[in-house]
DNA sequence: CTGAAAGCGCTAACAT
DNA sequence: ATGTTAGCGCTTTCAG
């Protein structure tokens, strides 16, 4: 591996000279540019950027976490965010964390070591203070996950209302036993989405309790093996607030092969507005948020951050839209 | 941020001891480390990755490509390499190439300029030569993608059989003019699946023209609009072979929509047996593929070239299934 | 068990 | 326009 001093070397001009052709700095003669060019060729010499980074104090580099990469809600955010970030000139690098904490740890320390200018969390299972006291002052940016402390800056879609207009929709339908089913429900999201759940209730005097919330399933397969669970018994509920719509195509699909009618017997609403919500009969009622304008505002903030731009941390909240279709 | 040195400092030891201690070395005695890990604790110092990197030419970083992020087939794929090279000790991180020649690109350099061990790719529009020489002697394996010069490590499927089969199957169920679409058809992936295609025409004696074939759909959306375009004016496919299980489901949706009796005048046959397939009525017929076995595999060898041990590049192809469910 | 010293590859004042 | 020099933060011989 030729460094730049080989460089130097063969083309009989100095490091320096060397490292302003490399990074096209003027001021260098045209002479000097061809023979470092020349030499740079013949040794095919490439940069070691770890030399650089050492050296410039930054790797031009921001991650995102992810909780696992095959996901439906979190794929097309992640995507957004990459996408903006890279047109703004940085690397982007995607993590995925699992729901583990550990796996955040490891992500935080990556950005204390300098490994990262920065990273945008899209969920976590840790409190802003903890984060906060992990990182000191560099920069973090929570994307979707409603933490509100106000230790960091954060953009996220309102939870529990969205939740609580979709609960209230069903109640007033005539719907009167009602199933939530969070995802990973220990996130500050999902707390925020049974809150909604509840005090729909409560506001309509009807009763609810926990027996109500379900957790950990969210992938079309778990729909179907949650279906599989509650039909065959013939519960009775009328009504499931699905935690995704892919949860909820698996449990539709549970439904059918039970015979259980839906909307008939049962209604059934999903989360995030997924193009697969089409796909079914009857298409799939859900809940569209408006995360484009999130991921926008997010980066636009960010590239403040890291141009040094001081200012208090902002904490945006967008709303949600009940799309009611057939189920 | 305070460094090795000021924690040497404050200690009253040596950077040499410091280090000794951050690393967990023997040799260093119950004192030394103590009064280290005091400073360390007061400072709240933490490791330079930059520095260490620069040092022991390692960033112990595996890079794993996705054409995008939110892909119903690459996502599991790459989450499933990801999973087994963190237990081996490998930090991973993803980028996403958008199917972009630049992008690619921009990967390469990042390994050959050291910011990464090695990489992963799991698709790619260049040549194994131009890849091979572009990152010289850095490690770069190709997972998915049917490359044969054997310039590099290649785990792949075998893409033309499969979709041999399934269309030799479609023509002795009696179908007589079969569609054949493909994602990004610039991959050499691509090229193998039409010439199963091509090749099950040739074995029954039917003729097959590239009108057959058509490019650039992959999502459910896709699907839709695809579907709408081909079903407005009553086509006369009566066999769709889908390029991913998504495309299909948003064809069938389609079809539904206009009409078009599935399996009764048309057939579908998805790609890769998403649990989507499920969720259809009728269920989708779809083509499974060993991808377990093939990461396995994969993630092995990688360890192994990663160890320094020598061996002349490996090609394996692995078999697909056809599953025939009610499309 | 510990410290001194060299050096990984690069950039950027500063001087000329 | 170009070279000299210092140094980013760390690990690792080598000597003691």
């Amino acid at each position: 591996m030729a460094t730049i001093l080989d460089i130097a070397r063969l083309s009989g001009v100095s490091k320096s000279t060397v490292s302003r052709v490399i990074n096209n700095h003027p001021h260098v003669s045209e002479d000097s540019r061809k023979r470092v060019m020349k030499a740079i060729e013949e040794l095919s010499f490439v940069r070691n950027a770890r030399g650089v980074h050492l050296r410039i104090k930054s790797t031009n580099t921001i991650g995102v976490t992810i909780p696992v990469l095959d996901h439906p809600y979190f794929s097309p955010l992640v995507s957004k965010i990459a996408e903006k970030c890279r047109k703004a000139g940085y690397k982007i690098v995607i993590f995925q964390t699992y729901y583990s904490i550990d796996e955040e740890y490891e992500i935080y320390e990556k950005l204390t070591e300098n490994e990262l200018d920065a990273v945008i969390i899209t969920h976590t299972l840790l409190s802003e203070e903890e984060i906060k006291q992990r990182v000191g002052d560099k920069i973090v940016m929570v994307c979707n996950e409603p933490l509100q402390t106000g230790c960091l800056d954060v953009f996220s879609l309102n939870e529990s209302e969205a939740v609580y207009s979709a609960t209230r929709y069903l109640l007033k339908e005539g719907r009167n036993y009602l199933l939530f089913c969070a995802d990973e429900e220990r996130t500050p999201l999902q707390q925020q989405r049974w809150e909604g759940f509840v005090q729909a209730h409560l506001d309509l005097n009807k009763t609810c309790t926990i027996q109500q919330k379900i957790s950990g399933y969210s992938t079309i397969e778990e729909g179907i093996i949650l279906g599989d669970e509650i039909f065959l018994d013939k519960s009775n509920y009328d009504g499931i607030l699905a935690g995704s719509d892919f949860l909820a195509v698996g449990l539709l699909t549970s439904a059918k092969k039970h015979g259980v009618s839906v909307p008939k017997e049962l209604s059934i609403i999903g989360f995030d507005n997924h193009p697969i919500c089409l796909t079914t009969f009857p298409a799939l009622s859900s809940i569209q948020n408006q995360t484009e304008m999130m991921v926008n505002d997010l980066v636009t903030c960010l590239l403040d951050r890291l141009g040094q731009k001081k200012f208090s941390t902002i904490r945006r909240v967008y709303k949600g839209e009940l799309i009611i279709r057939g189920t």
